[in-house]
Parts: structure tokens; C-alpha cells; sequence
DNA sequence: GAAGTCAAGGCTACAGTGTAGAAAAAATCA
DNA sequence: TGATTTTTTCTACACTGTAGCCTTGACTTC
């Protein structure tokens, strides 16, 4: 927190906080979680493992950096675009940022309490809303919903919900009673087919027209 | 897999597995998974450590049992509403189940790959969609799209991302520059009171919606 | 210059973890 | 009965996060 300005310093043995950072975010993304440990990452860096808590002074407290790196990685820059636009902007910069880090992207589920961490992405997102019209109460209601909907679908995503059937599991469809299931059955090989990109469009275009509506109710 | 159907066996020292499954649960969802061990549920049932691997094969397969279990607990009776009565039974199940293991939900995205694990779910929510008029690759879309945000929307709430800000936050947010933040500033007080059921009427109504427009331009 | 202060970084030790494999005990089958 | 399979336990191992103490270097202060 303090030395929020001086991230670029670098020790006696060259070791910049920073570094630590990119290089934990690239293992985590690459392994997952459960494969992660501080002590592989020291000795990927080339320091000793004591090293590295140190500088963050425990496992949780380099997730919360790594999680807090990662949606300092949006680096949205503020558009001069219509509201409807800023919002689409940042919904998709946070499923830009879940494939990009396919394994580590839940973690800023958890240590992300109460708003957006970055403040400039809040302060992008609340203004639009404010001069689309909204009174303040609904701006943070409206934009809170678009922060949870990024995210979460981003969560869903990564987690593989939104995957093809892949064979198997095709198989254990079509192995079902056609008596009990018959519409599972029938629909099948749409299961097979990538739904992702049609699902974020689905909830991002009705959640926007869902404020468009609520806009022209409230200057009704 | 294939003692589906007999889980109620018990063995040489009357250990179900469906007891395993509700205990470590319970554990679960009260230490979250960090602490979370398998020796520890081994102490508390009484058990040896290993008994429980060679039930589950590994933690991993324990975690991916808990996930079934879970969405085996949301126990939705099918309702006989019309569609819009359905899809928003089932999303509201799916919160509540995010509140009942709000350590612990996170794991069904984790595990649940490619569309809904509980087939009854899934039959229920698709042929609903398609009593409504949508054809079968919609209503794949749309579901899978109710699917995506029930579940996305849990494991952001239980993350802490809506619940209201904390004093310390709010002091945050007044320290910040009214010149770079007067919209963030402003709305302060609004952060601190409680979003997440007005977030998910939100979410949901507008997807609802969305829903009838897609079919009502599907019709002309 | 010298002395003192403090953070950076490394070493060691410890309790706890998941897992593999062998062994024992009970249940099941012939 | 005897043979076999499954359940349960035991043992061992590599690995984890963490605490405490140490050395090293950079910096401030006189």
C-alpha cells in the first residue's frame, strides 16, 4: 500500500517486486493453483523461496498482489464513446483478461471485496452511467451488475462450462432415456458446437438493453 | 461411476460415502477450501485418511464429488409455471445454494465442464425454452446463458464483491482526489449499503426480458 | 570518515499436506 | 470350507507454507 509509487525499486540482488509479480502470474496461469507453490517460483526466479515471502508476506498475501496485477492489467483507457460503449469496453476487457489467464483468473473473485479494485474503472463506468441519466443509487446498482456479470461470466468461462461437449460426454447424452430426457437428447450435437461467444452476447446485449429501458422508464 | 446406484452401501466399518460427501461438506463450506484437508475430515469422522482417498481416489476427486453433491442439492421438483417462472426458480435455487456453501461454491465452476451436471436441471430449463417458441439452438444459447449467469452471479456474491463497503473502504474512498474521482466520491455512501438482491433482480430481469424480445422478434 | 539502523535476502527447522504402496481385516463368492 | 475381492489401516516420501534467526548490503546520522 505505501510503496505504491515506488514499484520499480529494486533491492540489492536486483530483485524488483514487480518482477516477482509477472513472473507468478505467468506460472499460476500456466499451472492452475493447485500446482503452484512459493517455492517454484523461487526457483524460477533464482531466489530462495524465503525470498519471495518476504516480499509479500505470505502465500495469500502474493495471490492478493496477483490478483490485484491482474485487473491492473485492463488498462482500460477512457473512451470518448457513448455509455453503451464504455460498458461493452469493459466487459470485454475482463474476458480478454479471463482467457489470458485461463487458470488464475478466479482469484479476483476472491480477494476482490466490495466494487471494482482499480478506481479508474469504477470512476469510467459510474460517470457513463451518470450522464447516460441514472440518480446515484441506480448507477451503482447498474453498474455493480455490470461488474458481476464480467466477472462472473469470466469465472464460468474459464471454468469450462461454456466448453464443446467433447465426445464422452456426448456419448453419455446419448446415452440417456429417451423417455426421461428427450429434449436433452434432441438437442445433443447443439452441445457440441463453441456457445461461448453467443452466450456473452446474449447476457451482455439484454443486460444493456435492460438499462436503455429502465433510462427511457425513469425520463417517462 | 458405477456405484451410482448404490450409495447407501457401507462397508466393513459402516462408512457411506454419502456421509463422507455430507461431512466434508460441511468442512468445507465452514474452513473453505485452503483449510481444508483430507486428515482433518479423516479425524472428525473417525476415521483413517487413506480410507477416504481410496473412496475418492484423491482430493481432487473428493472436490469433484462435492461439486455433484451440491448441485444435486438444489432438488428443483419441476415447476408447472409458465417459462419465465422456471428460469427464475432455477436461478434463485442457484443463490441459494451459493449462500448455504459460501466457501465452498466456487468449486462448481471448477468441475462442472460443459453444461449443467444435473440432467433434470438441464431438461427442465431447455424445454422450457423451447415451449416458449425458441428453436433448439437458441434455446442451447439461452440456457446455457441462465446457467452461466445463476452460477457466475453466486460465486461473485459469495466472493464479497457486493456485500457493502466496510468502514475502512469507505475511508478509502473520501481519501481519494475529488479532482481524479468526483463521481467514485460522491457516491460513497451509496457503496456502503447493501446492492446484491437489487444487482440480481437486475441481472436477471434483464436477461428475463431479454428473453421475450428475442421471441417476440422471432415470431414476426 | 565511523557508527548505527533497517530492510533484503538466505538458511534451517517444523508441522502439515497429498499420495503411493504394502499389509491386514472383513465381506463376498466358489 | 477355501479363494478372492473390497474395505480399511499403516508406513513412508516428497512437498508445502511458515516462523525464527542469520548474514549482507544500503542508507542515515553524527
Amino acid at each position: 500500500m505505501q510503496d505504491e509509487h515506488e514499484k520499480s525499486r529494486r533491492g540489492r540482488r536486483g530483485i524488483r517486486r514487480q518482477d516477482l509479480v509477472d513472473a507468478a502470474l505467468e506460472m499460476l496461469a500456466a499451472e492452475g493453483e493447485q500446482n503452484f507453490s512459493v517455492r517454484k517460483l523461487a526457483t524460477v526466479v533464482g531466489v530462495d523461496g524465503m525470498t519471495i515471502l518476504h516480499h509479500f508476506k505470505s502465500r495469500e498475501g502474493l495471490m492478493r498482489a496477483l490478483a490485484d496485477a491482474m485487473v491492473a492489467g485492463l488498462d482500460i483507457e477512457r473512451p470518448k464513446g457513448a455509455w453503451r460503449e464504455i460498458l461493452l469496453e469493459v466487459a470485454q476487457r475482463y474476458r480478454g483478461l479471463a482467457e489470458k489467464y485461463p487458470k488464475a483468473f478466479h482469484i479476483v473473485t476472491r480477494y476482490q471485496t466490495s466494487g471494482p479494485a482499480d478506481f479508474e474503472l469504477g470512476e469510467m463506468v459510474y460517470s457513463a452511467l451518470l450522464d447516460a441519466g441514472f440518480n446515484e443509487v441506480d448507477a451503482a446498482d447498474y453498474g455493480m451488475a455490470l461488474f458481476t456479470l464480467a466477472i462472473g461470466f469470466g469465472v464460468v468461462e474459464v471454468g469450462g462450462m461454456l466448453n464443446p461437449c467433447t465426445p464422452e460426454e456426448l456419448a453419455e447424452i446419448e446415452a440417456l432415456d429417451p423417455r426421461l430426457f428427450p429434449v436433452t437428447r434432441k438437442m445433443g450435437p447443439v452441445f457440441a458446437t463453441d456457445e461461448s461467444d453467443r452466450v456473452f452476447e446474449i447476457l451482455l446485449g439484454s443486460f444493456l438493453d435492460g438499462i436503455e429501458r429502465a433510462l427511457s422508464a425513469a425520463k417517462r
